[in-house]
Formats: C-alpha cells, sequence, structure tokens
DNA sequence: TATGAATGAGTGTTCATTCAT
DNA sequence: TATGAATGAACACTCATTCAT
C-alpha cells in the first residue's frame, strides 16, 4: 500500500535518489526541488541547510540499519549471525533501493558531520563485537574487524550497484550463493 | 628520490588526489591549481576541461592497470591466475595511492566520456574471460562473472581504503591472507 | 511618466543601451545587471544567456520596426512610401534612442543567431519589393535595391549616431531636409 | 608585386582584418598572432598594449586617408572636389579592404584614446571646410557640416559592408553612379 | 505553510600580458 | 629578437540560500 507522502518525505526520497545516482556535489537543490514537487525553498522550511539535509539522510540509514541489524543478534551462533546480517543488508535495500547510501559515502567526505561519523562508528563496533566473538571462537579468521567488515561489505556494495544497473538480476538462489561466498571469504577453513 | 615533475604531470598528481579525496564535482579547479603549484589558466594550457582532465586520468589508470593484468595471463592455472590478479592490485596502489580512483568511479558518473567507458569494459571483458575458464574448469563458483569480479574488486577497494584513511598497516603476511579470503570467496568448495 | 518597469524590461533596457555603447563583447553581465539595478543571476532567470539576450533585442527591434514600416505601406505612390520609411525611422528613435541598435549590428556578428538574420532578411526583402515597384516605374535609380538601401539606412544611421552623440539637434525642419536628402540620393534625376 | 612583410606589418595587417571582422573586443590577441604568423609575446615588443594596436592602426588609417584626400584639394571646384573625395575612398579601399576600419569605429568607443579622436576630428575639420566652402558658393546645401559628412560617408560605408559580403560586385560603372548618388544627396538642388 | 524570484559568492574557463629561454 | 609557457584577473554562468508574498 503506497501512502501519500508528506513533504518531508518527499525531500527525503527524492534527494537520497539523486545523491545515490549523481553524487552529493552534483545533485541541485533545483533538481531534489523539481523530483520531490516541491519549491526550492520549502526545502529549507525542513531542512537547514542541502549539508543537513545529507546527513539527515546518512544517519536515517545507518540508524534504521543499525537497528535492523541489533534485533535479537548476540545471542544466536557465529555462522547464523552472519546470516542474520547478509539477509539485513539484503532486506535494507528492498525497502528502498538507495537504502544502502550510506555505505558508499566514503567516511571521510567533506559533508559528513560528526554526529554521522559516530553513527557509522557505533554500527561498524557492533559488528567489530560480532567478528571478535567469530574469531575468538575460531570460526572467522584472525583479520582486523574493520578488514572483515571491509571484505564483506565491499563485495555486497559492489554486487548490490550491478543489481542497480540492472546488470544482475537477483534472486533467492543467487542470494543464497552470495551469502555463501561472503561467508567463506571471511570463515576459517 | 623525488624527482622535479613537469607540470603536466603535476596536474595530473593534483587532480588525481583530490578527484579522489572530496569526487570530481567538489574537486575545483582553484583547489587543483593551488595543490599543483600552478596558476588556474595553466590547467587549461594542458587540458581542454575539468572533464577532459579527469577522464584522462580515468583511461589513463585502467590502461595501466589492463597492461599489468593482460602480461602472461592466459596460459597459467587458475589459482595462479587469480593470484596474479590480486598482486596487480597491490603492485598497482603502490605505484600511487591514489591509483585505483577508476574502481571508486561509478561507471555511470555523469563525467565520464565513451572512450573511458569502453576501456573499462576491455578490463571487464579480460577479466570475464579469465573467471569464464575457472568456471568452465570447475574450480571457480557459477556465478555471473561480474558478479564474481564484484565481489573480489568490491572487497579489494573496500580494504584499501582502510588502508589510505590510515585504519590498517599492510604488510606481506596481510596480503597474503586478503589475497586467500577473496579466493575463498570465489572458489568452487 | 515614468512607469515602474519589471526585471524583464530594466535587463532589455539596460543591455540595450550597454550593448549599443560598448557593442557585444565589451558589454559584460556584470556591467548589464548593475545598470539595470538587478542581481547577475536574475538576468539569467529571464534568458538563456548573454547570446539569447542579445538576440532577443534584436529580434524585437527588428520586428517592431517591420511592423511599423508594413503599416499601408504597398498601396501608396513610390515618393510618399519613401517618406513613409524615412518617418518610420524617426519615429522608431523616437521610442527609444536605442532602437536601431539592429542597423549598427553587422549581419554577419559573430553572436546573432539564424532566427534574427532571417528577420533581417524579411525586412529587406519587404523594403526591396518597394525599391523593384520605384525602379520599375522610372523614379528611382536602377542600383540593386541592397545598394539602394544601404545608402538611406547608412546615412540615417551616421546621422542618428550624431544626435546621440550630442552633436547634432534634431528638429522638424532638419528632419524635413533629411527626407529629401535621402530621397535626392536614390531618386533617378 | 609582393614584398615579405616586416612583423610590425604583419601584426597590423592580421589585426586590421580581426578587428574588422570580429570587433575589437571578439578579437584577441592569440588570434592575431596566429593571423600574424608570430608568437603572441612579440605583439608585446611592436606595441604596448591591445589598447596600443588598435590605436596606431585607428591613427594610421586616419592619417594615411587624411593625406590622401588632402592633396591639391583646397583649390578645385566644389563639384570636382567632391569627386576627388569620394575617389579617395574608392582609391582607399582598393589599398585595403580593411582600411575603412576608423569609419567602422564609434568615435566614443571604449578603447580609443585622446589622439585618435583628435586625428579624426582634424578630418573631420578638413571636410567641414570644404563642405563650408560649396555651401557658402550655393551648391551644397546648407545643413551642419559633419551631417552632410555623415550622409557621405555613411551611405559609403554601408555600401562597402556589402561589397566586403560579397552581396554587391564593383564596377567602373557602379562607381560613377553612386558617386552620383551621394552627390544629390547633399548638392542644394 | 509553501513558494519561486532574486541574489551574489563561487564555479569553470578565457585571455591580455609577462618573462625565462 | 622572438617565443610561447605561465599567470591571475575577469568573464559567463550556476546554485545554495533568502525572503516577500
Amino acid at each position: 500500500m503506497t501512502t501519500a507522502l508528506n513533504k518531508y518525505d518527499m525531500i527525503l526520497k527524492a534527494s537520497l535518489s539523486l545523491f545515490t545516482e549523481r553524487g552529493f556535489d552534483a545533485a541541485t537543490i533545483p533538481m531534489i526541488a523539481k523530483r520531490a514537487d516541491v519549491g526550492a525553498g520549502t526545502i529549507y522550511r525542513y531542512f537547514d541547510s542541502k549539508e543537513t539535509l545529507v546527513n539527515v539522510l546518512y544517519q536515517e540509514s545507518v540508524q534504521r540499519f543499525t537497528k535492523k541489524v541489533r534485533k535479537d543478534f548476540s545471542s544466536i551462533p557465529v555462522r547464523e549471525g552472519f546470516e542474520h546480517i547478509f539477509y539485513c543488508l539484503i532486506d535494507f535495500t528492498k525497502e528502498s533501493e538507495y537504502a544502502l547510501f550510506f555505505l558508499e559515502t566514503k567516511k571521510n567526505s567533506h559533508y559528513l558531520n560528526q554526529t554521522s561519523r559516530q553513527l557509522l562508528d557505533q554500527l561498524l563496533h557492533m559488528l567489530d563485537d560480532f567478528f571478535k566473538r567469530g574469531k575468538s571462537e575460531g570460526v572467522i579468521r584472525s583479520l582486523p574487524s574493520n578488514v572483515l567488515i571491509a571484505i564483506v561489505l565491499g563485495a555486497f556494495l559492489n554486487i548490490y550497484q550491478l543489481v542497480q544497473a540492472g546488470d544482475v538480476e537477483i534472486n533467492a538462489e543467487l542470494i543464497t550463493e552470495l551469502e555463501q561466498c561472503c561467508w567463506d571469504a571471511i570463515k576459517l577453513h
């Protein structure tokens, strides 16, 4: 069921897609206003600046993903935990094809503020805890967690960009295999 | 040993680093001129436009990498071939910390011209041939080649961004293990 | 009576005077903006480019003059027809001291577009018809029409530039005599 | 017989043609250098600035024309004197198709210096003397001399622009008739 | 509340001018 | 003497932001 979005959400939606398609700097306020079907001035009723807007978007993404991953996360076996994480990524992208915007954004991007960086750190920290457990249990390679995360998220993100570009068609079977790929990459053989 | 660079190379170097750090649109000509220690006008003696500049950079990167990978590539065992590719990536980034610029650039970026896209396609096609062989020999997972490439390059790129950011220190041991990670991700178990 | 002009008209007025005074290339957008008392960016809300602006001005001038000349034009005696044309020129310059901008603009100016050139051609074609009639009736010299037109408009334009410069004061008597001068130049004696 | 021109003359020739074709502001130093087949820097060995260059050109033109017109000028009948002036114009344009550059240049052009304006004034003053005599002898209309001059030069210039554009082919017969036209315009009937 | 006309700082780019060779 | 690489001020133009309506 599609609901009529309020202007706030229309602006968020439009800017998310434009930031993803063209990058922060090449996505202009007039473009966003047009896609959101609002006046350019209206954007400033909801967001202090273009920078605020992108940070709201970033933080909202990270937080929503963090919340999703955290759910019932710490008490399950490592292999299942990894599956959980992977399917959270899948789910997340299903909710919006641009939802992974925060993964494409380099942490030191000139427009990210401290809060955005801290929220990403929180997410990474949580994943770090999980990977630490996996390493201590001897099921995951003894590599630094940020490297393990980089491998999985990097692989996932690149695949998803193929999907977004229409170069790959996604289905349940493929997802299962990709999950196994990513797990194979980090598990201790 | 530092060599005196000519202005052409200074401009290329400065713009490569700025494009990598801030993206094409946020890297301004005045910034590039300042970092290259030349006047803004000088850039236009060597490059028709900012767009030309980024495409020269992109194409030079892709071509240099393609040349490096292609060397003695087709007649070796798949496992060794993969190792070759991986160490090319390592080598390449050692030559310049920004050398993988073209991997960070989305193929549909608004500033890439047709030639740039074609050169990337040639590289991907070459890798596709390799992965096809691996699949037909039953040593690599039967996933589309672009997916396999996305996994390996995505993982590598994300790791390398950690290195660039100073979050991870690279050494021979780590490299060996990362290579194994990436191979494990795509090999048929 | 001075009426409050809207910004569009203020920009047209300011640029017309500056183009006339300094020429297209030496009249800069900042100058035009200042004289029109608007921001530089505002000019681009109304005109796509400086080139568009000059062509709008040119075409508007030509069309307004063409319309004025055409009125009840074909059925009157040649001598009266000529008088009509001459007094149209006078009237036209009275409406705006810069109205003859299009006569000062060389047809092959690098900034004129095809439409502008076509509109001038239409005007000249109309005058050509008139002069043809004059020649066939044996009251006008049998010179090519474009030469006859060049004589009259060239003479008129140069005189008017004196008026604009303040070197000559215009009055009804002078106008009468000038009209006779121009007619004498082309009539068959 | 064509003589190898020295660089000074090559620069003058090239800039004269470019100033005529495109106007002072749209004719760039690189363009002039290229057409003159010299380096851009060389122009500055001969002329202090672009403005100096255009003024040298202007003054040289005016002076050469003034000299030509002045020759045996004061003691002949008015009608013959006019013919002399007219054929000087013809001669002058035959020497160089761009020689009348100074007639196309508005006296208050932003790049003309005082000397240029004074030299033009001298020429006009000389013509003024001639027209005064014509008026006192009752053979020329009693209009201000600058108006009489404007008529003749305006007509001539406009015709010559047609010739330059290739729209009219000039020949002895046409010249004779044009001279008569111009004389008819100003003579007292 | 919502708009979009208006703004001017800042962009990519050009070009008159300088100067080392 | 002659050059053209180098420069930076100034150009045409864009766009984040403001504000009267």
